[in-house]
DNA sequence: TGGCTTTACTTGCATCTGCAACAAACTCTA
DNA sequence: TAGAGTTTGTTGCAGATGCAAGTAAAGCCA
């Protein structure tokens, strides 16, 4: 089995995951800059405005947020700061739990993200569909789905592993103590 | 055709796109915590000595690995800063032109990379293409594939466009001038 | 050859980002 | 209901990275 799992990439792999990482890079510095010359917009707080639209009451938990964008919960912070600053989104406290923070989107973040959407939609377009068929959209959309279905899970079961381990070593420690 | 190029993604393309983004980062995230926990190499420094080892000489102009790692000019010159002060890289000025930096893979650059090589690639199979079916795989690698080559087509053409631009406004304050 | 343009890299500076530590608030239990 | 343990966000700090400016070396042309 370990040796299955370090069976070094084949061509058509090899081919796959360098063609990932090489698009993708392009493809987002590509559309990063062209936002950030006509917007004045980064990706990931365009990204924020977004989710944030298309929430209900156009808010989301700090938490989930950085869920979405796949950002750490500093990195989070700091993007809903500047972001705060620009007047474009509010911090909600959550009035049942005084721990969450809502970040809510405002007038002028819609108004932004209304400005901006035309530019990132060209760019998408030019940049990646352009060069895409319908089909290949289609697997793309299945199996980089799976691959992010996956991680998620795995996610999930690494912070669970990670308690059963604490756990582990607190049994331990009680084990060592009472002998 | 600016219609044509402003039709909003639909639900096929939405997915495509979002399911890029996120299992992109997902992924990535993943390898470079896990390389940089047990090998202390980050995901970039790693493809700098994967880049090396397979050029010839294991040497490598600094353009053309900036090229091949998707990293500003800037960024790599840290980079391989660096690499150089971990022993992993050495820099050759070129006899022949003077302004051309080569990096240069040292034996201990070797070692550190065929040592961490395992890491990437159980996690590169574990976290990514043990969710792909062949099939998938091949329909990636073309797609993006494709993406790659044509955003480096673009910029080439970028770059020349950007000339001509410049050019423009020198023969428009030429003319300017004349008037 | 002298000077202007271009190329190849390197720095100054500002920004972004993540990890670890921290603070505040909630939950559960005795 | 006091206290231990969790959860949720926010900072301190260090490292990474890009843009613009700077430096050095070629190339080109009169």
């Amino acid at each position: 089995m370990a040796d299955q799992a370090l069976r070094p990439l084949d061509e058509r792999e090899m081919g796959a995951w360098r063609a990932l990482i090489r698009g993708h890079n392009r493809v987002m510095r590509r559309l990063e800059a062209e936002l950030e010359a006509e917007q004045g917009l980064s990706l990931p707080a365009y990204e924020v405005l977004v989710h944030l639209s298309e929430a209900p009451d156009e808010r989301l938990r700090m938490s989930e947020l950085a869920m979405n964008v796949v950002l750490s919960p500093s990195g989070l912070t700091r993007l809903v700061d500047k972001l705060a600053r620009e007047g474009l989104v509010c911090r909600h406290r959550c009035e049942a739990d005084a721990r969450v923070v809502y970040a809510v989107l405002t007038p002028e973040g819609r108004a932004r993200l209304d400005a901006a959407y035309p530019t990132h939609l060209r760019g998408v377009r030019e940049h990646f569909f352009d060069h895409l068929s319908g089909e290949q959209c289609e697997f793309i959309a299945q199996a980089l789905g799976a691959v992010d279905n996956a991680s998620n899970a795995a996610c999930a079961a690494a912070v669970a592993a990670e308690c059963d381990a604490v756990d582990g070593e607190l049994a331990g420690d009680f084990a060592a103590d009472a002998s």
